[in-house]
Formats: structure tokens, sequence, C-alpha cells
DNA sequence: GCAAAAGTGTTAAAGCTACACCCATGT
DNA sequence: ACATGGGTGTAGCTTTAACACTTTTGC
């Protein structure tokens, strides 16, 4: 076997999986496509790779254009090859996870691309193989959730334990013991407490917390155990 | 943004890491290339994906040229893309992990393409970004294997116990209790006792298992929890 | 004072670790 | 019979799950 010996050259594309989280359920960013193939129809939000962009680079060049932020959380997923999953050419697709906090993003970039959020249990149908690209990165975001510290993430930079718990609810689609939960989480002490608390609250005021970037860094790699067993 | 706008095709390639386990430790089959470019160093096999081939037909196509085996398991790893990864042409790399037997390859298939086992102890460099496919490779090897049961790809049909023991202290790098290893692995109900034995022991005859397929279908996407914590 | 949400405590069961002991086999 | 490796048992500790109770807040 020799280096460039067929030379067949491919196009190239990335897709992004935009998750978002409301506060009450996890939603999705898609794209309503006013433009050809499959106009009409849902999608993700994709692109080609440009010449002289890595992947990721590519991806996050995609994700400022929709949303107007830089800095995102963003993961490579995996990438779709199947000959004939786009009936115009044949397309590989590196497909991208993206954790964004729902509010941060430029409405009127989101509206100018036709993209609308959308709870993931109103998920229309998408196109080609987009579908399978949002479960795995479900599937992939609860497997990771669960071991490592992602989820805040999807949440502002201060936030209260019954929003993290309520945004763990959501990605696993059940309910879990918001006590047992909140020890957990303390007991990593991965939060910092920020001194302030959740003034939005009729309620009592929930304290608020910060993720402590230092322990963070550190623990990044360590597996969490926040869910029951088993997980999926 | 509208689709097949600006049409760059780019090469892909797919390069494939290729587990073994000798029995006493976990091995990579390289290849030290007799072809250009760079020639003369080790790298891991690879080749380009065909037109009408999809990604993971093209993994399998490779892997099968370099050692004669059909039905490897094999699990995409990551896409590596960065521009000037591959300094002749931009060239993306769909990386792919195979656990394979090591007793069952076609030796001279392998020798042909001037591939050897070599400890991942005694890992050479690599060329281009090979080394950081073989660390991701090896790392996602660990958090798989924690969680789920695909040592046994590694493994002859019929194993012992204390087989896949020395199989997880070489992936782990480190010492297992083997007792609780072994009341561990069998409280899953994974294993079937085949009622043979280890026949080549020179001591005390291990019972031979083979893995539960039915259950295996089942519990694949459950995690098991092999390793104290914390593994990584 | 009451309802609702947030925070803290408790207890029994389960799981894990670190051991010890016995069994089978070839020399 | 003994050295070597394989199989099973157990005590103590830690973690988990499933609970109850108290505190804060707005009305």
């Amino acid at each position: 076997m020799t280096h460039y010996e067929h030379p067949t050259r491919l196009l190239v594309a990335t897709d992004c999986i935009i998750f978002g989280f409301d506060g009450e359920s996890l939603k999705l960013l898609l794209v309503k496509r006013n433009f050809a193939p499959e106009r009409g129809k849902w999608s993700l939000m994709g692109g080609f790779v440009h010449e002289n962009e890595d992947l990721e680079d590519g991806a996050k060049r995609i994700l400022y254009e929709l949303t107007g932020l830089e800095n995102i959380y963003v993961e490579q997923l995996k990438s779709f090859g199947e000959v004939k999953r786009d009936p115009v050419e044949r397309t590989i697709s590196v497909a991208f996870s993206a954790l964004i906090n729902i509010h941060d993003h430029d409405e009127d970039s989101v509206k100018a691309h036709n993209a609308v959020w959308i709870s993931l249990k109103d998920k229309p149908k998408l196109i080609f193989d987009h579908d399978k690209m949002v479960d795995l990165a479900l599937e992939q975001l609860r497997y990771k959730a669960a071991l490592h510290p992602i989820g805040f993430e999807l949440l502002p930079e201060k936030f209260s334990i019954p929003q993290l718990h309520k945004l763990y609810e959501a990605i696993y689609d059940r309910e879990l013991d918001r006590r047992n939960f909140s020890r957990k989480i303390l007991s990593t002490k991965l939060l910092m407490d920020t001194g302030e608390k959740n003034e939005q609250s009729a309620t009592k005021k929930a304290i608020l917390y910060r993720l402590d970037k230092e322990r963070y860094a550190d623990k990044f790699h360590s597996f969490w155990h926040f869910m029951p067993d088993p997980v999926m």
C-alpha cells in the first residue's frame, strides 16, 4: 500500500448538534431550510470545511455565524461517511456536539438563519442522517454528563443546585432524588459558593454557585458517578 | 448559508489503531514504512477512502488487507483534520480502533506489509499525528473497557478468568486484586461456563468461559463498574 | 400562618476492599 | 509433598438509596 496512490477527494462538511436548556427542557437549535436540497425540511446547522481550516475551527465558524458566540463548548462526535448519505454528492460529515447557554445567543442571527430552539421531545424528523446524529449526541451527552462535569456549559455562569438538578433530570428524562443529587454534587467540591442567592425565586432563594475552574481542570479526567446505575 | 457553495474536496483517509493481547502485554500492530513519505519510520496502518466505500468499510478493507481477518471489532475513534497534519497534501484522517485476537491474523500478510506487533511500552515515535491517535485510542479503550464488556474481543473465544484478569491489568497498567476482579466479572452473568478447562496450564486448570451473546447484546449499553475508582 | 421550594439529616442495604484459606495439578 | 496458580469466603468499611424533617420566602 503506497501513500497517495488513488487520490480521490471528497466533500467534507461539519454538522452541529446544538444543545440548550431553558430551565425546563433540553432543546436543540434546528434550521428550517430555505435552500436546496430538501428545502422546507428541518436539519442541523452545517457547512463545508474550508481548505485552510481545521475541522473544529470549521464547526466553530459555523456556530459563530449562527449564534454570534465564540468560545462555545464543542466536542467532536463522530464522522458520518455512508456513500449515499447525501443524495447530491458524496459528502463526509464530521458531527460536532455543542453545549451553549440558551440565553446568550444572538437572536437576530438565529432568525436570519431560519433557526429555532425546539424541545427534544418535539423534534421533527430531520434530513439525511441527522436524526442519527442527534440520537448519538444525546447518548454521548448522557454518557459524558454522568461521569464528567460538563452540564455546567448549559447553564449561566452562576447557577443554583436546583437548576443543575432540573438540567440533569432533563438530560436523562427521569426523576432524580434532589437531596441525594445535591449531596453528590457538593461532595465533588467542584462548586464555589458565590455568596449570592437566586433573587428570582418566589420562595426560598437558592444559593448560587460557580464552577471552580481550577478543580475543574484537575478533575476533568476523573470519573463522576452522578447517576444511579444503570444510566443507559 | 447555502449548500454546495464552495465545494472544496479533500483527501480522506482512515488510520487504524490495532490492539492485540498476547497474554502478557497489550500490543499494537505498527507498520515500518517502505514507501514515501517518511520512509523508514513507523506509522499506523492506513489508506485512502475509496469513492464508493463507507468509512467503516474502508477501515475494514485496510484491516483485511493487513491481517486477513474479517468481522473485526472496529470502532470509530475520531477524525483528525488539522490543516498541516500531513505535509504532502491536506488529508482528513478518520481514526479507527480495532481489537483483534493476536493469534488469529495471517502472518504472511502482516510480514508483506512490513508490520510488527509491538508492546505499548516499547512504542516508537510514529509519523504525523499518529502518536496522538494512539494516546486517544488507549484512553478510549480504558474508558470503555471499564464500563462495557469489550475486552473479550482481544481474547480467544474461550478464555479463563485469569486470562481476562491479566488483560485488564495490561489495559490499565496496574495491579487488580484477582479475587475481587473475578467476583465482579462473574456477577455480571455475562460469562457462560463451557465445561472445558484450560489444558495448557501447568498447575490447576482454569475454567474456560464463553461470552453469553444474548446477554451481551442486552447489556451492551449498560454501565459496568469493573475498575476501582478512579480509573483515570 | 400557609404553601412552596431549598437545605440538612438519618438509616438500612448494597457494594467494595483487603484480606485468608482451600483446591487441583505437575514435578 | 510441595510449589504454583485457580477458586471461594468473610469482615469492615464506604457509598448509595430512600426516606423525614427544618428553614426561608411571598402572599
